[in-house]
DNA sequence: AAGCATCCCAACCGCTGGTTC
DNA sequence: CGAACCAGCGGTTGGGATGCT
């Protein structure tokens, strides 16, 4: 097949970026606008990988980046979309402009992760709650799975597990016998693949707060 | 002041899905 | 149709900054 390959590695930098690396690489977007990340560096004079030039500039050169510490409101909105994406960071970052999703990442590697695994009420939630997958998946039903909004302005005699506006729910399951388009012999369930019923909708909110 | 530990974040790595040849 | 390429994504890490003893 006729391709080159991604990029000569024997001549690309690695590490931290220049200032003159960062100009080049603005000046050259500003000139030609984003895309084509792999003809980029050549023709910007650039000694990087055009993976790397793309993350340095949605990172960090991107002119309408918000820099700067996360505001409380952004905090929250993370771990609300946290609990409904897990961490698909740039599904998050896509709500939040002027955010990265690395950004977003590490903030939430950094900050809001263990904020909530500090909360001791969160901590008693996460053990007695019902799991919100059926079929568990490690980003959202794990024991990194953030079930409450829970910081320390709400105070501690008013807390309980609320959980965020949205949660979406993934079951996986047999269907019931009556649906199966024949009785199939055991042992044809035995070495062939069994059909599966997916259903993707909201919770029960007042089930998962035993409120029912 | 020096040494050590911890935090934080920029950047790399490897994988995936879509596209091109 | 399959192989290779490409862009994009999430996980991980290296190392500078900061705090603590």
């Amino acid at each position: 097949m006729g391709r080159s390959p991604c990029c000569e590695k024997a001549h690309t930098n690695k590490g931290a970026w220049t200032k003159e690396e960062d100009e080049r690489l603005t000046a050259y977007i500003e000139a030609h606008g984003e895309g084509c990340w792999r003809s980029l560096p050549k023709a910007a004079g650039l000694p990087r990988c055009g993976k790397s030039c793309r993350l340095r500039w949605i990172n960090y050169l991107r002119p309408d980046l918000k820099r700067g510490n996360f505001t409380g409101e952004e905090d929250q909105l993370i771990v609300k979309l946290h609990s409904v994406f897990g961490n698909k960071w740039s599904l998050i970052a896509g709500q939040l402009p002027g955010r990265t999703d690395n950004e977003i990442k590490n903030y939430w590697n950094t900050h809001i992760k263990r904020k909530l695994l500090i909360s001791p009420t969160n901590a008693t939630a996460s053990a007695s709650a019902p799991p919100i997958l059926s079929g568990t998946t490690p980003s959202t039903a794990g024991p990194e799975r953030p079930p409450t909004l829970m910081t320390e302005e709400v105070p501690s005699k008013n807390r309980h597990y609320c959980l965020p506006d949205l949660n979406l729910e993934l079951n996986m399951r047999l269907p019931s016998p009556p649906q199966w388009p024949t009785a199939p012999a055991d042992e044809d369930y035995n070495r062939e693949s069994l059909p599966l019923c997916c259903n993707l909708g909201f919770h029960d909110c007042n089930k998962l707060h035993g409120e029912d």
